[in-house]
DNA sequence: ATGACGGAAGTTTTCCGA
């Protein structure tokens, strides 16, 4: 089973992008964010049509997220329950292997454990500078994603958090620690919030694999920065206790830069026994 | 200190992202 994520910063301008990268990379889900259209706008035919089910949390202008998958989404939920927020995040299902959903295998059954999956999909608030109103609401946030995941993990210990987290764990994750010291994506309160969710039983999969040095996620689009590697490492994949053993690969795939307008972000992928 | 680039809204200029 392949799961992945990708910002692809408007879906109407990159749906072929999708379309195409999920061509050539079959993955069983696929949370997507910035999808900057309404849900009345989201291409659920163009997905059909290739094989895929979607469900969308859209919203016009900014934002937006979706979960696009070879098995129906169960049980979606939007935003965060409990956490008051105007701006569509978070959507959350449960997909089971495409063996069980087609009836072969009796889901939950005492011979064969579940294999269901709960996947978080999430944008996180990008906090645009310290000290502003919004990075306060970043900090909220981030503290009721905590107290919402820390109870879901109770019911859905199989769970994947995924998507633009819009902070960096180290320097590791930076290509200029110097330089960004201190600045969005790189400070001590939004790496504290970070850790506080990883404590709550997810493991950073990237991590748990030899990779790259100057493995990056995001790159500016000014000045060539992807061109000179000039990026961070802000998408991540965590998973919980349950599935840590299970993650056989975690990789950064950059060959969406090679279209002529790519997204400022790439693909994660993770793939699970 | 600022802008670089890209998308959206919408109308020539601004906001926002990271």
């Amino acid at each position: 089973m392949k799961l992945a994520t990708w910002n692809i910063n408007s879906l109407t301008v990159r749906l072929p992008q999708v379309l195409d990268w999920l061509a050539a990379n079959p993955v069983d889900v696929l949370a997507l964010q910035e999808l900057k259209l309404s849900d009345d706008k989201f291409p659920h035919a163009a997905f059909a049509a290739a094989g895929y089910d979607s469900s969308c949390f859209g919203q016009k202008t900014y934002n937006g997220v979706a979960l696009i998958s070879k098995t129906p989404a169960r049980d979606v939920v939007r935003n965060i329950p409990g956490f008051s927020d105007e701006l569509a995040r978070v959507i959350s299902a449960t997909f089971v292997s495409e063996a069980e959903s087609e009836g072969n295998l009796a889901p939950g059954s005492v011979d064969k454990p579940s294999t269901d999956i709960r996947v978080v999909g999430a944008y996180f608030p990008n906090g645009q500078e310290p000290g502003s109103d919004k990075f306060e609401y970043k900090l909220a946030w981030l503290k009721g994603l905590r107290d919402w995941l820390r109870a879901e993990l109770l019911t859905h210990p199989r769970l994947v958090l995924m998507g633009d987290f819009n902070i960096t764990f180290d320097d590791a994750d930076v290509w200029d620690p110097v330089g960004m010291k201190d600045q969005i994506h790189c400070t001590d309160e939004e790496r504290y919030e970070l850790n506080a969710l990883i404590a709550l039983g997810l493991h950073d999969a990237h991590r748990l694999f030899p990779q790259p040095p100057k493995s990056y996620s995001w790159w500016d689009y000014r000045d060539f920065g992807f061109r000179r590697n000039r990026g961070m490492r802000i998408d991540h994949i965590l998973v919980s206790n349950a599935l840590k053993d299970q993650v056989a690969a975690c990789w950064i795939d950059k060959s969406p830069r090679k279209n002529e307008r790519p997204s400022d972000h790439a693909p994660v992928v993770i793939e699970l026994n």
